[in-house]
DNA sequence: TTGAAAGCGTTACCAA
DNA sequence: TTGGTAACGCTTTCAA
């Protein structure tokens, strides 16, 4: 049997609203009565029912939190994000109520409908999301991580997929290569059309002019070891000059391509020059270790809370702005060739 | 503005209380009633306020699970736990809260305290386990997935790591090994106790007796590839004989020991034998692919649910067992050597 | 500085 | 088959 404020108060020797008022420190209370109440709270090991408090309070001190479960692929790297979320919200004392994606507009409609959550955290927005208008008419605020191409006037967090882009050309141009592969998605997920699959090949484009490069985009490719086969041999076809870099923005693929690579005994950071888009994680784990730029998923995370914390008491700080981009940064290791020295 | 039962109610021309009921279904309602209460509800898009309803009904229709989130080390292969708990919950109408384990068990009674949920599945289960204690005195069900030295009463659902254990000594001597080595956990992983720690490996010495075969454990072990080479040339000082079957119950540290051993010309499958305890998955994708006992995630996952409901509604169904052990599957694939034809 | 009491939006009992 | 109403355990207004 669990206790109630009303026993509180009783064995305290005050009224219940006091106990409440010691609780949330809406209103000033003596010394003397303060500590009676703590006393009686402690004594009985009292736990505020979080039902009745929010029904009372309107606040449930829960966050909503979309992941990419059921959809099919790409759960690679996703605990990272779920694990800061979660120890975020619990540095605010939130809960974190998880949905899945598969769910689509009806579990957002549910959170919120049913004043499950405060706010909502939605992870792996595509493009074009059916699901960005039906948050954005949502009572409670919505952060997305993520850029679909019409935010509709919500927060979003991400990497900066662009200059993700920039960053990998350039390391390749600054290296005296001359000629770029971009070993693509998956025909699934592009279907899916995620958001930075966009963002990432526009940009690679467009620096691979600036530089000078010519550029050709291997898509899409499919998963496994006979896939990757199949693209190892189409890039030392493609290799018409000595100096070959290879894009990789899929985690999934990096591995495999290395493994098939080296079988064709083509070696990575001699013979060709292979970046990665991963965590830091499977670029150091592998073998060999390949440079990498990784997609910061803490700093994500963390920049995707204090924008919804800011929303739920916009008072606190300043206004986030409306889409906030986290810089990537690339690691070199071992799979690109160093600029010949002439 | 969301709209309320009552709101419902003058819609549909009865009393409150009406609509209440046909949404629980708990009191026969004229089909008459029961269609414009429904049409009601549908064309204000009613949605009942969980808070309201936890408070009034005593049931939140929340899961909480504790997910080993910031203990460090083993989230490998989480998700599909993770998943298949959340798909669950959302099929018999549940949502799910998720707590990390570094709350310990001030996490737990805080579910049960504040009322949080209705019932507790925790994961990453300590042989000894101070919250275990903890959990069984709590006001809600857990089910623990794992089986701590003491269940204290409690439901626990887990893979049969001692019939991983004895298939893989099994398969080893099936295909006439002579020697059984097993690359052991990390000394973190040790610390922390982890409970398929030692079920497994006394199951390995166990049946390593009773096939006759010599044994021998390398721990603690460290990870990454200086660990594994170390590893490597241990395994190899020890081959005696020509046929050395190898045992990495940590999943972490099997595509790391066959890099090292491939690179001392040692191929598994052909000149050494390795069997791994992992995610199916991870056996597929690496190379060579492994032989591997699975995990079973899914499986145990889904037990655990239904042990979970089943606490929460015991006429629905046959008791579950205390302690339900799901078999683990072992596929072969490359890296044991066949038994030789003579 | 404190107490009393009116909600919050349901469930479920007691009557009709 | 239905309606009225007392909880459920808090927050917050109004009074003192």
């Amino acid at each position: 049997m669990a206790f109630t404020s009303k026993d509180v108060a009783r064995v305290a020797g005050v009224s219940q609203s006091t106990v409440s008022y010691v609780m949330t420190g809406k209103r000033p209370i003596s010394e003397r009565t303060r500590r009676r109440v703590l006393d009686a709270m402690e004594q009985l090991t009292y736990e505020p029912h979080s039902s009745a408090r929010a029904l009372a309070g309107r606040r449930t001190q829960v966050i909503g939190l979309v992941v990419p479960f059921g959809v099919g692929g790409e759960v690679f790297g996703l605990l990272p994000f779920i694990e800061t979320i979660a120890s975020s919200a619990r540095a605010h004392d939130h809960e974190v109520l998880l949905v899945t994606a598969d769910e689509g507009s009806a579990g957002l409609r549910r959170l919120a409908g049913r004043a499950l959550c405060d706010a909502i955290i939605m992870m792996d927005i595509q493009e074009q999301d059916d699901r960005v208008p039906v948050a954005a008419a949502l009572s409670v605020p919505v952060v997305l991580i993520g850029v679909p191409a019409d935010p509709a006037g919500l927060h979003c967090v991400d990497l900066d997929f662009e200059a993700a882009a920039r960053m990998a050309v350039d390391e390749l141009a600054d290296t005296q290569h001359d000629e770029i592969v971009v070993v693509g998605y998956t025909a699934s997920a592009m279907k899916r059309g995620l958001n930075y699959v966009g963002r990432f090949l526009r940009s690679v484009r467009r620096q691979a002019q600036v530089r000078g490069l010519p550029l050709t985009v291997i898509e899409p490719v499919e998963r496994g070891r006979e896939a990757a086969a199949k693209v190892a041999d189409q890039l030392l076809a493609q290799r018409t000059s000595g100096r070959l870099g290879v894009l990789v923005p899929h985690s999934d693929a990096i591995v495999p391509l290395l493994d098939a690579l080296r079988k064709r005994d083509v070696v990575p950071g001699r013979d060709i020059s292979v970046i990665g888009l991963s965590p830091d994680r499977e670029a150091e784990l592998s073998d060999p270790q390949y440079t990498n730029v990784s997609e910061e998923p803490r700093d994500v995370s963390r920049r995707a809370m204090e924008t919804l914390f800011w929303l739920l008491d916009p008072s606190s700080a300043v206004e986030p702005p409306a889409i906030e981009l986290v810089a990537p940064r690339l690691t070199r290791r071992t799979t690109v060739m160093p600029a010949p020295a002439h």
